[in-house]
DNA sequence: GTCTATACTAGGATAGAC
DNA sequence: GTCTATCCTAGTATAGAC
């Protein structure tokens, strides 16, 4: 089974399951010192830029695996693209835990957020739909068919996760 | 143009606003009190069952919103099932602003909900659903296709709000 | 690298005057 | 129905001992 989660501390991995579930504003230091098993003090020696750090720094972990288990395949041209796509869709039901856990994209979304957060945000996704454009393309569809089918792909992905965590029914995030 | 919010007084309509913007955790009594232009405790006279009570007064309030601009167009025998369906895009399309504005759907189901909240934003999508698949039937298909069609119409709308929201990109949100 | 202790602000909520 | 005043807790962050 494709891993996304190639590398990374325990840390940032507490941190950004923390984040993904509860959003900027409902992760605190308190969660996330209970989480992480340290003291609130303590968390500001790995993180000394505070909660906006740590909320950049899972973005920018998210953005790394992306680029390994995400784009990385669907640009190995030693594999057939058919086969790359059927990689990806596996790696991101690994990824969402098949639409059990939301997407940072989305929830790092809500309310003000702060600047460059989210450019980092708009990078994954900019990454990622560049990486499904040249791979679809692959197959036969010209860019414009490309970049339509891509945009409505990652439109479909986070639609069923939002659906999902919405009515708990497991039958949806089906990709 | 249709106007999905056809009642409801400024108070809640701006807690609504401010929920769908800001979330649960972000949407903080400080907040409510600018927006509203009223003291923090005046709010409590309003809300008396305070900042849990007023998250739930504004998903009731969706719902009535949802059920007389979004459902009863769907069933109206009156008009032609092809014309409700465009008056419903024209609905959501300024009920969202032109993918401006987030769902509450998708803002108030991040980390902890509490059950009673819950299960209102539970009972909105499913009435959305029940009511799409009610009207694609009439314009033929059968009741599989139906529900299938009206989840994935569901997840489009939630998915390309979120990819909307993140890229800025008005092009997205073309129903 | 983790801890205790501490400081200060912001958040949620209530009491009671007007 | 709105206000001032107040209470208590939670949240963010820092200082400094070990």
């Amino acid at each position: 089974m494709a891993q996304l989660i190639i590398e990374g501390n325990v840390l940032t991995i507490a941190v950004f399951e923390t984040f993904r579930k509860h959003g900027y504003d409902g992760t605190t230091i308190t969660l996330l010192s209970k989480v992480a098993g340290l003291k609130k003090s303590s968390l500001y020696h790995h993180f000394p830029k505070g909660k906006a750090g740590m909320a950049k720094t899972v973005a920018t972990y998210m953005q790394t695996q992306i680029q390994q288990g995400g784009i990385m395949p669907l640009l190995n041209k030693a594999i057939a693209p058919e086969e790359r796509f059927k990689q990806i869709i596996t790696t991101l039901q690994a990824f969402y835990a098949d639409g059990a856990k939301s997407c940072l994209l989305n929830v790092l979304s809500l309310g003000d957020v702060a600047p460059d957060l989210k450019q980092v945000l708009s990078t994954i996704y900019n990454t990622l739909l560049y990486a499904l454009e040249k791979l679809v393309q692959k197959i036969g569809m010209n860019s414009h068919e490309a970049k339509l089918w891509s945009e409505r792909f990652l439109i479909f992905l986070q639609g069923a996760l939002v659906i999902q965590h919405l009515t708990k029914n497991e039958e949806i995030f089906t990709l």
